[in-house]
DNA sequence: CAGGATCCACACAGATACTG
DNA sequence: CAGTATCTGTGTGGATCCTG
């Protein structure tokens, strides 16, 4: 298990930076947004995260997997494999708290006033 | 300011990454959960967590300053300099959240059942 | 389509020693 | 007491190419 290793950092486990651990990948909170609202197959996934590089996406994925948050599910269309992925229970619930960080974010980010001429948006 | 930079990891300001930018240094959610309560000294921080370098923990608050969750109150008493670290507005508000993810982090570890024969504990 | 293999670059933090 | 100055190591992710 990924993150339940990474909640060992400070000598015990941590609950806390367990949380942290499974969303601190570069691209994992993303994928937990664009997995929100409904399975997505990975090239859709993909597709709407273009600056990730496929084998990094493919990374982040597989961990999400460990940690017990994404599901995927294999479907043989004939010759074509496509993969969908899908929040399991623990994911839904995470993405609770996900949600309230983006609208902490939000707030914040509002009161640093002066931001340099691009604009806030939710995730 | 620190994490209002790396917030933009994706090619737009993103507040969710902005709140996990915040959170993600090695020893930054331990160190709001320290300040959670009542504000501390730099030599009690670090007596609270030893494994944590002093150079290390100086960055780290550092970057909470920069970014405005943790308040430096520097205190001279005769010869000594002694700094009081304490959590601002935001820095409280944000403490709400981190509480948060430790509950969810704790029944998430729970449901994994099997573990390592290590007791989950609370930050 | 959905990855795996390989190699590499860089940010982050640890160790150690020094200052006001 | 509360940091700073260097110097160094490792984890994490990026680039590129290959496969079933």
């Amino acid at each position: 298990m990924h993150a339940a290793r990474m909640s060992v950092r400070h000598g015990e486990y941590c609950p806390l930076d367990c949380t942290l651990g499974i969303l601190s990948g570069k691209w994992k909170s993303i994928i937990v947004c664009r997995l929100m609202h409904e399975p997505l197959h990975f090239g859709e996934i993909h597709r709407s995260i273009p600056s990730c590089p496929k084998r990094t996406l493919a990374m982040q994925l597989a961990e999400l997997e460990e940690d017990g948050i994404v599901a995927r599910q294999v479907e043989h269309e004939g010759a074509v494999i496509r993969t969908r992925h899908s929040l399991t229970e623990s994911g839904a619930s995470l993405a609770t708290i996900v949600r309230q960080m983006d609208e902490w974010g939000m707030e914040y980010l509002s009161r640093l006033s002066t931001l340099p001429d691009k604009t806030v948006q939710a995730a």
